[in-house]
DNA sequence: TCTGGGGTCCTAGGACCC
DNA sequence: TCTGGGGTCCTAGGACCC
């Protein structure tokens, strides 16, 4: 047996942990530049707020139904995740943290298939324990694989008389789930699934269940093979406790203005990869080649993209390598009188650090310089905030940021931004 | 005026090899 | 002149997830 857990309303949720006003309010979370919705509390979903909706759409609306509106504070999302996960893990030494608000779990086979708890009872005590621990609220589904334990999970949320905690295990009761069960929302099954199966008149997961394995297989690829093994309760997506290294790493951004100007654009460019090379020293990985994205967006009316890839000389970690890189493949891209709505930079071929070969003119004194450098600017940076220390082609003009309207504070991460401390030392 | 940011896996087709 | 058959590797694009 596996379980899910989902965090409820995640982002929503945390900002009412800190904020007991927002309990039973109407709660929305912006993501960056304040351009759509990416959070709703229940309340606001039953209004009708659909997800990804353009905030400007929909600003008037949410104001005249008295909605509160969050700009997105990922710092105390993440660490609001962290402090659930900790929780979790006294539940059962084989999770897997899935995302940031949701992980599968093994339930404790001492305490469940030695009959001293029943796994509803298992579920519960989860969900009383991570309440306590951290003020977020969360479902949990339990049933014989992934994809089975996501159906279940979405049962526990949706019909309240099961308390946020769902088992799904007998062959017929599951058999009753799937036959209520929109294909839509099988884990695997997104919107263009959905229409091709609906053109063959497959509406329900029971439906989907009892199609043969050669035409799954010939339809939906080895992918979708799985997923239908999945809902007949024969696992195929293994529990992946042990964290699995990144293959590729990204950092991009949306601007709120389209930028015409090259300066800039290579200033939003150095900045992405520079951001990206911390995070692929934080992984202890390097990288082999940096590609770079630039496009216009779908909504501009003279619409332009691309990208380009660029090998480093030698896999490299070092932001100076991964910066120029990018900014030669800017170049080769960047065409003037065209404004720019987003840009990104990603790493690919990644690679222990500890692994890196260095080619036959390397010079591995200076290398070893580099290391020290990157690693003393990454401690002074982690002490003083993002960019204390800087390389020069990041800049400083930044005209592409646009401050968030309406932040809650960083609550656990940031003693400045705390209101209670800030009362007491008044 | 204003529309997120990060990932993964699979397949088809081209290039190249013997 | 005729023009096989099998394999690998790489990339782009499509699908999905949160």
């Amino acid at each position: 047996m596996i379980a899910l857990i989902d965090c409820n309303n995640f982002y929503a949720s945390c900002e009412r942990v800190f904020n007991p006003a927002l309990v039973n309010k109407l709660i929305v979370v912006l993501s960056n530049n304040d351009g759509c919705v990416i959070a709703r509390s229940n309340e606001a979903k039953a209004l009708g707020i659909p997800m990804g909706a353009a905030y400007f759409e929909y600003e008037a609306f949410m104001k005249a139904n008295g909605v509160e509106i969050f700009s997105c504070n990922f710092p105390l999302y993440g660490d609001m995740s962290w402090r659930v996960m900790r929780t979790l893990e006294q539940f059962s030494p084989n999770i897997e943290i899935y995302s940031i608000d949701e992980a599968f779990l093994q339930p404790s086979v001492a305490l469940c298939e030695g009959g001293l708890i029943t796994l509803e009872n298992y579920g519960e005590k989860m969900r009383s324990t991570v309440f306590r621990h951290t003020g977020i609220p969360i479902s949990v589904g339990i049933a014989p694989t992934k994809t089975l334990a996501k159906v279940a999970n979405k049962i526990a949320k949706k019909d309240k008389e099961h308390n946020g905690v769902f088992v799904l295990q007998k062959e017929n009761e599951i058999n009753k789930i799937l036959n209520n069960f929109d294909i839509n929302d099988i884990w695997g099954i997104g919107r263009r699934l959905t229409k091709k199966l609906n053109a063959y008149g497959i509406y329900t997961a029971l439906q989907l269940k009892n199609m043969s394995d050669p035409w799954i297989k010939k339809n939906l690829s080895i992918t979708g093979l799985r997923t239908v093994w999945e809902l007949r309760g024969i696992p195929c997506l293994e529990l992946e406790d042990i964290p699995t290294t990144s293959k590729s790493i990204m950092t991009s951004r949306s601007f709120k203005h389209p930028l015409t100007e090259k300066s800039d654009l290579q200033e939003a460019v150095a900045t992405f990869a520079s951001i990206s090379a911390e995070k692929l020293r934080e992984e202890k990985l390097t990288a082999f080649a940096v590609n770079v994205f630039i496009t216009t967006g779908h909504f501009a009316k003279k619409h332009y993209g691309a990208s380009n890839t660029m090998s480093l000389s030698m896999s490299s970690n070092y932001s100076a390598d991964i910066i120029s890189s990018a900014l030669l493949a800017l170049d080769k891209m960047y065409k003037k009188s065209y404004g720019y709505k987003q840009a990104g930079v990603m790493l690919v071929g990644l690679q222990a650090e500890e692994k890196t070969q260095f080619t036959l003119f390397a010079d591995q004194k200076k290398h070893e310089k580099q290391k020290k450098l990157a690693h003393s600017i990454d401690l002074v940076n982690d002490r003083w905030g993002r960019e204390a220390i800087f390389f020069a082609a990041v800049g400083k003009n930044k005209k592409w940021v646009t401050k968030p309207l309406r932040h809650s504070p960083r609550y656990t991460t940031n003693w400045k931004e705390l209101p209670v401390a800030k009362a007491n030392y008044m």
